[in-house]
DNA sequence: CTGAATCCGATTCGATACTG
DNA sequence: CAGTATCGAATCGGATTCAG
């Protein structure tokens, strides 16, 4: 997002930037529970690929989300894991969660917004009001 | 998040596609005390182009997240309000929103300058946080 | 006043191959 | 195992122009 001078902006923003990539709540979602390592990541982000993966763990990493453990050993093992607030934006991100179970269902469109295809229904139609 | 259409694993993914434009959430905040008029918009949401407000607004009511009342006038009046879907996503919000504000300004090289923090994003784009 | 149409650059995503 | 390098494709967003 852009730099918006003087607006009236709200945190919605700040959180909306770190959660802006395609497979970033997925990645929050599957490290949840624990710390993950790499190759288990791919396995529970099922699409991405490497290169996507590596980036977005980097970015969240650099927003504070993500930890990342090195271990020098060989096979080389590395584990991520949430940070203290991670867990809090995870939290924060179960309201929407919620919203779109609730609510995905009744989303029209055969829309693709980020590779996504939402599940189709009939078109939004135009309400005109005579004045 | 891949190619598998009609398929989302999780809500969220939903709420994602939903509101993964770069205005939407502004789009959002602007209609959660009512009614607003396409030029009301463009002021409160400072920084987007007709174009994209246009684009915006219309995805957000396909997704029926909003309500568009054209109003057959000279000039032409268009209003836009929530639907409740719409309300509720808003609500679902605040958490995030409030995430944003406790844990965007703590990030790592954000700096205040002139009141606000502004927090670096690749590449070498800004956010403003309010504050 | 609203907003559609067009052009174009910026950014992101994905596939493949390669490395320590 | 855990990445990086490179290339190309798709998408998104911005500026301008035009129309009802």
């Amino acid at each position: 997002m852009a730099a918006r001078p003087g607006a009236h902006v709200c945190g919605i923003d700040a959180a909306m930037t770190v959660i802006g990539g395609k497979w970033k709540v997925l990645i929050l979602w599957a490290l949840h529970d624990g710390t993950r390592r790499f190759g288990e990541l791919r396995r529970l982000v099922p699409g991405v690929t490497e290169k996507v993966l590596a980036s977005h763990l980097r970015e969240l990493e650099n927003d504070g989300i993500v930890r990342r453990e090195v271990h020098d050993e060989v096979p080389p093992r590395v584990e991520y894991s949430l940070t203290p607030a991670g867990v809090a934006l995870n939290t924060a991100l179960a309201p929407l969660s919620a919203w779109g179970r609730d609510h995905a269902m009744t989303a029209p469109a055969g829309r693709r917004i980020h590779g996504v295809t939402l599940i189709p229904r009939p078109p939004g139609r135009l309400v005109v009001v005579s004045g």
